[in-house]
DNA sequence: AAAAACTTTCAGAATATTTTGAAAATTCAA
DNA sequence: TTGAATTTTCAAAATATTCTGAAAGTTTTT
């Protein structure tokens, strides 16, 4: 193997690498960001055993791991013709996944808060002092959620946004 | 104690209790986000003893998440007239508290991404096809990360921002 | 300067999360 | 059908994170 290739194959080590610590601290298990980043940089998709022996994960992981990479909608399943194995590949527009991750961190973490607001709005009736004084603080963390639930709406549904077009200007460069 | 205020109590223990399984979603630590919860509803501030005797958990835990949440900027400590003990206070401005958050994990989450594609672009030279295909997608999501900085600096930054505004209007509704 | 009041640290314990791998389930070809 | 190939499941093991509590450190009072 040449010595330019090698380079090549320690920088995507270290991609793989950085991208699985990253994750974790932002809340995504590592394993899980390993297998997207390969596939990421993968020419073409692999099977399960391909990345069983890339990252030395038992088969189970792997398998876990790719389901949750399709409900995150980060990688896709693909059937090749005379082939029995399942191929898996990762979505390469940057822009497509990062759209894809910020809608589901939005779902599940912005979601479950406003729903929890409203539930504990409800219970609580604002007959005293006190209670009026909670209600004040859980209707504005309601109120923040929700803005924050538009905003991150208003930034991913169209790209006709004044800030989506800023940005796409600036990314084709 | 009064029908009425053991509702109130129960509102508030589901809220604490809410507010820290919630935090585990987002990558932030069950009782951290339980003794902010706690002060963010507390009329006045808290000591260590009484946060402890309140979500029963030992000093040592109390002392290290109070020192995290002021390192958040989303706790202050206030030293009383006359008393020994250290007392702390939550900041009560949700849009405040909802800024920092963003901040502290803007700084947390994309800073560190940043730099890693920084340093990966540098150490490859785009001198065959499969580096430069390498490089696409480093520069990408370098790309993709300055861009999401920046969008949360300018909602962050600037209360003249439309966007920002337009919350405010609801918001004080 | 000593003692009391309080805060911080950190090694080990407890808890939670992730991973393994073999068994069960499924799919497909013959 | 049958059975070989492949995927999925899940209990137990490994790993990572969080928590405890007593000892050490610090500050204030006497």
């Amino acid at each position: 193997m040449s010595v330019s290739v090698m380079e090549l194959k320690e920088a995507k080590d270290k991609f793989i690498h950085t991208w699985g610590t990253l994750a974790t601290q932002w809340g995504i298990n590592r394993t899980m960001a390993q297998i997207h980043a390969l596939l990421l940089l993968s020419p073409k998709s692999m099977n399960a055993d391909e990345i069983m022996a890339d990252l030395q994960i038992s088969r189970g992981n792997v398998n876990m791991n790719l389901r949750d990479l399709m409900d995150w909608g980060l990688i896709y399943k693909q059937l090749l013709p005379g082939e029995r194995k399942e191929y898996f590949i990762a979505e390469k527009d940057i822009w497509k996944v990062a759209k894809q991750i910020a809608k589901e961190r939005r779902r599940r973490e912005i979601g479950p808060l406003i729903e929890a607001m409203e539930e504990l709005k409800e219970s609580i009736q604002p007959d005293s002092a006190e209670k009026e004084e909670f209600l004040k603080i859980v209707n504005d963390i309601s109120k923040v959620s929700v803005f924050a639930d538009n905003t991150m709406t208003s930034l991913l549904k169209s790209d006709e946004n004044w800030l989506i077009n800023n940005f796409i200007k600036i990314f084709n460069k």
